[in-house]
DNA sequence: CTCGTTTTGTTCTTCCGTTCACAAACTCCT
DNA sequence: AGGAGTTTGTGAACGGAAGAACAAAACGAG
């Protein structure tokens, strides 16, 4: 399910307050949820609660845990040490969320050898001999649009079977690859789409081809 | 709809290709969506195919742009000039796609003054001025989780009514007011739970608690 | 020990999005 | 002009998620 990560981050927050226990109401309101809906996802995991009483914090963060599967670390590579990029490795949450930053590649010599976030950038044909010594299963697509097909394929061919992409492009991929995608001017447009109907409640949007055929 | 923008992507793509007519299937195929459905999405917006030939891709480009309302352009201002604040503000796809970031404001007075992709990093308490002058309506935040529900108050009262949120919280907005979050984490999670289903079809995730009870 | 209160786990209903399948409409070829 | 071949637009069936509602279980007070 994609709100446990959401439920993991709410109670690290609670744990942290030294919250011990909390209801599924208290959960909902924290993650925003309805608080029906949280609990069938947590009854999903198992019968972590307690009638009357509720979810004991530290527990049930521990078994969303597992069940994400970040109770160990995963290595990650970031390909394409753009302005994105570079962010991405700077990005102290993923180290503190589960993931390690084990590689950042790159195509262009000029950026090789230079040091970012404690990394040195390397080239791209090191890709295969990093994923297969480190056993790298996810890899982070960072480059512009262009390239990212043929850095998902040599990704693919190299082992990973995770990737989650930053360039506009659908990348294709074979079955047994999973790839999610982060398109930042999409969310924008998803916002500006909703903004102009707050500004044009009936249909100020222009003319139509209908209404030019008519007129 | 959330797919609009993905088809005004694929759409750009064609154009840029000199294609100049596209059968339902075809942009499909280069969305990675159903044709059936991509059909249904497009009706809802008019009739703009023709039957036996498909749908004109500059003339579909022009309406999903204005149903989206990214014939405009829409003012932006970034919050948070960070690593990731930074990344955002070097992102060409904004200025392409129907966005222009009109000012970047950060709380840290040793930032100020300070020239990110050509613009100055502003005093966060310059917000209101901006959003009013410029009349802004999507902000975005990039700044530390404890920052942003405070950053976002200011805007709501500045008067921004969507908000793109980068920052891992749960920001509570009243009504009328759209929030959109990028997690970053939360998506390698999501990668890892169904990597880690992979490595283990069956109940190889460690004793549950029912496990324990039983043996 | 019993009763009332709180909160989980689950069932049932409702609703929305997806997909299938097909008729209507358009083009091209003969 | 007519028929064959495409492709859109949409009605109907399907599936699954979301919410309401309730029974089971735990706790605490008397």
């Amino acid at each position: 399910m994609a709100r446990l990560p959401i439920y993991l981050r709410a109670l690290t927050t609670l744990v942290e307050r030294g919250i011990g226990t909390c209801s599924s109401e208290d959960l909902a309101a924290a993650t925003g949820v309805n608080s029906a809906k949280l609990r069938k996802d947590l009854s999903y995991l198992g019968s972590y609660g307690t009638r009357g009483v509720g979810y004991d914090v530290d527990y049930l963060r521990y078994q969303i845990a597992r069940e994400i599967g970040v109770t160990q670390d995963w290595p990650v590579v970031i390909v394409g040490i753009g302005n994105l990029g570079n962010a991405l490795a700077n990005y102290s949450g993923f180290r503190s969320r589960g993931f390690r930053v084990v590689a950042l590649l790159d195509a262009a010599p000029e950026r090789h050898a230079e040091a970012v976030a404690g990394l040195e950038v390397r080239p791209f044909d090191d890709l295969e001999q990093i994923v297969a010594a480190e056993a790298v299963s996810i890899g982070v697509i960072a480059t512009p649009a262009v390239a990212a097909q043929d850095v998902a394929d040599r990704m693919v061919a190299a082992g990973v079977t995770s990737i989650l992409n930053f360039a506009p492009t659908v990348l294709s991929v074979p079955d047994g690859v999973d790839v999610r995608k982060v398109d930042l001017s999409i969310e924008l447009q998803i916002l500006a789409y909703h903004e102009q109907r707050k500004a044009a409640p009936d249909g100020e949007l222009g003319p139509t081809p209908d209404q030019e055929v008519i007129a």
